[in-house]
DNA sequence: CTAGCGAGGTCAACGATGTTGACAGCCATG
DNA sequence: CATGGCTGTCAACATCGTTGACCTCGCTAG
């Protein structure tokens, strides 16, 4: 029984498929084998190996960021503002897949668009050439980087993962007062809120800085 | 002939040097124990699995982070900042390391002791506290998550490295000036000048950004 | 002094993973 | 109808982290 319904396409909607199911663990040959009800050596036949096949399923994964994009008229900065943010709650949504962030520059289908989309708005900001360039570096290492960061944690179920928090929070409240008397101090306000929430923090404050920096140098 | 003379210390030092010395990929308890001229399951006697002995490599290699570190006299900021560059030139100093950051919460002695002081220079900016933690976490997300990024990156020889960025930059101009104009028009601004330097224009713009909103806010 | 106990090293083995090479069937093209 | 490339299958390999059984040394209790 050859089934020969086996595609690029197919393969990648199942990786996603797979590891939203049983996470990112299970991402593995064997595995999806089983799910596309082929072997798992079929998939070779269409990507040079793994690596190749996880850089794809995390370029798919960029496809939704389009949607409903606010237009220009919302101004340069709440737009490139949304595309960080949807850019890590892309990758968020589907935990464990923020292991593959790292691949160097972008070069897939929904990468290159989303290069184009955010220096776009980078340009109109007023901001140096050069600038631009550098801007949307700062922009796309501290997006990424949360998302890896975040990543992890976010494997546990929303209800674990904030007793995760507040375990955090009195650990730190428990420190050696001698010792370490600011993580005592500030162990109240550490891990609070939701990470969407500190990041998003984090993202207006970079985007404070690159702002001030276009209107101010 | 019992090589009785096992220890964290040295299984973690060996780590860091055969990591060093051979790669990442290379970092296995089998070469491990060939280098340590040790059986690789003794390591268990040590470490109750590959994930504690990696965070407590991880952990050592922030050791030397406290070397001349400036005095408070030098002004919060320039602290902040200088502890934040030691951190992602700690991790990418040990190229591959960088793959472990993500591991939650610092609870091992030299995280500990790095978020004491990145708090405690915090503390003394004049941030609301409910701001001194979400600044802490900025920082934090935008300085591993970059150490993350540019981990994989700097794998590679200096000079073959800038012979891919100029590949990169020669890619995106020539990109169809249609459907990309702006990546086109940025091209010769993107993965300019050395990751450092692009990291330390995006720690300034976020301290910017921290700053202002300390003193505006 | 010695019996024994436990920490720490060794050895063989297990299950899982990515990957490869040889083979087999389907389809389109001559 | 023949043939040659896609594509799926199968068996196998090298590695990896990890475990359980064994052994051996050095220290301490009696």
């Amino acid at each position: 029984m050859a089934r020969r319904t086996l595609s690029r396409q197919l393969i990648v909607a199942t990786c996603i498929e797979l590891i939203d199911r049983e996470g990112p663990d299970r991402f593995t040959l064997r595995r999806l084998g089983d799910v596309l009800g082929a072997d798992p050596t079929a998939i070779y036949r269409h990507f040079r190996n793994k690596d190749e096949l996880t850089r794809a399923v995390g370029d798919e994964i960029l496809r939704p960021l389009w949607d409903d994009l606010p237009g220009d008229e919302a101004g340069w900065r709440a737009v490139l503002r949304e595309l960080c943010l949807r850019l890590r709650a892309a990758y968020l949504g589907h935990p464990g897949l923020t292991a593959l962030v790292a691949a160097g520059p972008p070069m897939q289908e929904n990468e290159l668009r989303l290069t184009e989309a955010m220096l776009r708005q980078l340009q109109r900001s007023g901001l140096a050439p050069a600038d631009v360039g550098m801007a949307y570096h700062a922009a796309i290492e501290l997006t990424l980087g949360a998302a890896a960061i975040d990543g992890t944690m976010s494997l546990a179920p929303v209800d674990e993962r904030q007793a995760a928090y507040r375990r955090f929070r009195a650990t730190y409240a428990a420190l050696d007062q001698q010792q370490f008397p600011a993580s005592v101090a500030s162990a109240a306000s550490l891990w609070v809120g939701s990470a969407d929430d500190r990041f998003a923090y984090a993202l207006d404050r970079l985007l404070d800085g690159i702002e001030h920096g276009a209107t101010a140098g």
